[in-house]
DNA sequence: AAGCTCAGGATCGTATACAATCCTTGTGCA
DNA sequence: TGCACAAGGATTGTATACGATCCTGAGCTT
């Protein structure tokens, strides 16, 4: 089922929650970028812990853990809600990446090896098939997936820890703002930007990613949208820790 | 008794600690940023509770909360540390910073008003004052703080919550690495700062800013150094809560 | 009927207690 | 003397318990 990822826990690890939190940490992180939870959603403590079957305390890291990443925001004495981005902090979102990505594809074009090409062409088959399979939630999170590993590539460990919840709230503002259903504009910029990397063209790779970026801010429609709180416990129904 | 600062909370708060633990973590920040406590020390968290009065819950959640920004590592099973950066960790940050800081200048000299003119000016003497008065590490604190008031004039959140970190970093690699003790260039710089910000030079700005992290890069000395590692109740002896 | 007050429940903030892990150190043996 | 190993202490990871705060809704007053 979900064989998507391994732990690969030492790849950017220096602030990562301590045990079961992280894995917590993970699977929250995981449906909230799929959309299965939904921005504006109450995490209970309580609830999340019996979710997962630990404590309220682990539960607790792993939502304070979430909210320094931006995905999460904790109200003193109200509680943790899945963030739900302003059209303010949307347009400062994506003119941060329309800064940062494109230096980054810059450096990553310069570093690519093979070895690193087919890794993304990996990346990119997977979007496909999610894409087919109808898995819009998960189609956008490997989307999001793909400019990570870009960032890996480029092996610059601290420009790709900003990026990475640079990402994830993307993914809250495309769940709030994202004017069409379809994603297929991203999937034909990822098979430009890799065009640009299997030719080695750092300024290629860097227009092509300032575009891109350029194209999903322009997608979106930012007016105010209403909260909408479905339901958690269905989200996780049965399968807390199913992934070998 | 302690009408030391106001809350101040909603400025860019959106993953603060709750309570106390906020509490704990603005003094070992300001502590860690003095260079009060060097990178390499042990921080427990039965000690750090005791120090300000406070369960060894709320420490470990502000030992957390700072290792999320970067000041402070967290070992499994071992215990929290103040970060010692390594070499290239040291340039990455910078290269960063010379990436996004000079964007931040030029948007900060576009809404630059008197008011946040009048505000930069008292920031540069507070610095004037602290180098006078022979205070090394509040200087380089404070200069970290201009740094981040020009962020925050730029009027660009997301930014500016990336740069916090990358600043609080640079004064860990600082502490590290810093060639000379003497900290005069950055006066000098700040002063030139002020003069592109005074005559609204967007492009002024950006390129003293650009050189002024260049500057900050190549003075560092990047080679390996030992790990200190003083004791910490003496840091906080007796004013845990001392500062007007 | 509308609005206010206040009790009850629910949820979070904090403290404490127990379990697991690691580091130290002292001892026994080669 | 040097090393292996085990017992003890120290420290962190996790769970539970208690107090504080906030939200809700019933009942009373006007």
């Amino acid at each position: 089922m979900a064989l998507i990822d391994q732990p690969q826990d030492q790849q950017g690890a220096f602030s990562l929650p301590p045990g079961r939190a992280l894995e917590i940490c993970r699977q929250l992180e995981m449906a909230i970028l799929e959309h299965r939870i939904l921005p504006g959603m109450k995490l209970n403590e309580d609830e999340v812990g019996e979710t997962f079957g630990a404590s309220r305390t682990v539960a607790r890291s792993a939502l304070q853990a979430l909210a320094h990443s931006g995905l999460v925001t904790i109200e003193r004495n109200r509680g943790a809600f899945v963030s739900r981005p302003s059209i303010r902090e949307a347009h400062d979102v994506f003119e941060a990446r329309a800064l940062i990505e494109p230096r980054i594809a810059r450096m990553a074009a310069r570093a690519m090896s093979d070895d690193d090409l087919t890794m993304l062409r990996a990346h990119i088959e997977n979007e496909h098939s999610a894409v087919h399979s109808g898995n819009k939630g998960q189609a956008l999170s490997l989307s999001g997936a793909f400019h990570l590993a870009i960032a890996e590539v480029a092996n610059q460990q601290v420009l790709t820890q900003i990026m990475r919840p640079l990402i994830s709230r993307s993914s809250l503002i495309i769940a709030l703002y994202w004017r069409r259903p379809d994603t297929t504009c991203e999937s034909h910029s990822h098979e430009a930007l890799m065009k640009a990397f299997a030719a080695r063209d750092p300024f290629a790779a860097e227009e092509v990613m300032k575009s891109h970026i350029v194209d999903l801010h322009s997608g979106l429609d930012l007016v105010e949208r209403p909260a909408a709180e479905p339901t958690l416990a269905a989200v996780f129904s049965g399968d807390p820790g199913s992934k070998t």
